[in-house]
DNA sequence: TATCTTTCTTAACCTCGATCAATTATAAAG
DNA sequence: CTTTATAATTGATCGAGGTTAAGAAAGATA
């Protein structure tokens, strides 16, 4: 059942014991969505964390009306609306599923519970939020250097599984473009 | 004379110990650099982080001869090639000052040596990574969905002292745009 | 299969920033 | 203070993406 959770954390943190594992374990919860449906609302605070065992799920936010994509996320990622979570603060972001899927929820006052009990966790904390900076920071070079057509030429080679589950007028957004100069991007490259 | 410096961790850490903090001042190398000096180069493994006490920096890289300005940090802000610093891979940014500088440097291997040592460092880096991320997050709204002429009012009432402190061309590098359409976007707006 | 809805494409026109080039303003250096 | 280098502005032209609107293609539903 939860395999491809211990696999990510056995990768950040070798040396965790099973007793630590198993009050981890304790915290989880099991969530099944349809596709379609928001897990994390735009304006309420949000008190936890999904590890996606199976499925996809898109990061979102209006403003005035204009929908914007900020991400994608599939299995084996860890997604949520990282910034109300640590900030506490209403989200900023919406998050919604595009596609069935199996999540593992993690709650605030738990991860706060396992960073006082088990400092390992710490490291595991530290080392996620080191990785989601990293990712941040690719995805800032893209927005600030590149245009919309090398970004989509990116996209299709970094990433391949956005170019195949996720619909175009969605990728189009992420670009940072509408969905007709999406179309006429690829039309050009073809 | 580390004044500041205490003041940034005991925000962070409330409960740091006398001794875990002398043991934390031992590692730290005071640096002075002229304006226009390159700290950190691209394309080198970047091995230090660096704490403000005076002056500002800015971070960029170049594409292909082209370079985009990514950010500026001022007093009491840590810097660094955090990317290289945590991957242990070559730069892919670069670093210089914009100002008379001095700073605090702090070694990988002696920051590690803190981490496995004093258990409430990770707590601290935890917390430095989440608010890079805090930093990307906005920094990377602003680029996907404000066109550069929001960009810039942003960036005018958020961060002054930007405007002030820094050459006109480099913060439209930073926006995204060349120095002629900054001039334009800030002559439409008078 | 037929119907309805959603997604994708194409076209025409417009806007804003890029580019190239020249001029003015400001700062640095002698 | 004068000279030189660096920054900032302005103008003209060009192109990529935005906008609006319509039609085609693909999916979902009955």
């Amino acid at each position: 059942m939860f395999h491809n959770l211990k696999m990510f954390f056995q990768r950040l943190i070798p040396n965790l014991d099973e007793e630590t594992w198993q009050s981890f374990l304790n915290l989880q919860q099991v969530k099944h969505y349809k596709k379609g449906t928001i897990i994390s609302h735009e304006g309420r605070t949000n008190n936890v964390v999904s590890f996606i065992e199976k499925g996809a799920v898109m990061v979102y936010n209006h403003v005035e009306d204009k929908r914007c994509i900020y991400n994608f996320f599939f299995e084996n990622e860890y997604t949520g609306d990282y910034e109300s979570f640590l900030t506490r603060q209403p989200a900023q972001y919406g998050i919604e599923t595009i596609e069935d899927c199996t999540l593992f929820q993690l709650h605030y006052n738990g991860l706060q519970l396992m960073y006082d009990k088990h400092p390992i966790f710490e490291r595991a904390g530290r080392l996620i939020a080191e990785a989601q900076f990293l990712r941040l920071t690719s995805r800032n070079a893209s927005l600030l250097a590149e245009k919309p057509e090398e970004r989509y030429l990116n996209l299709v080679s970094a990433k391949p599984q956005v170019i195949q589950r996720v619909p175009q007028y969605h990728i189009a957004s992420y670009l940072g473009i509408t969905p007709e100069a999406l179309s006429r991007i690829r039309k050009r490259i073809r």
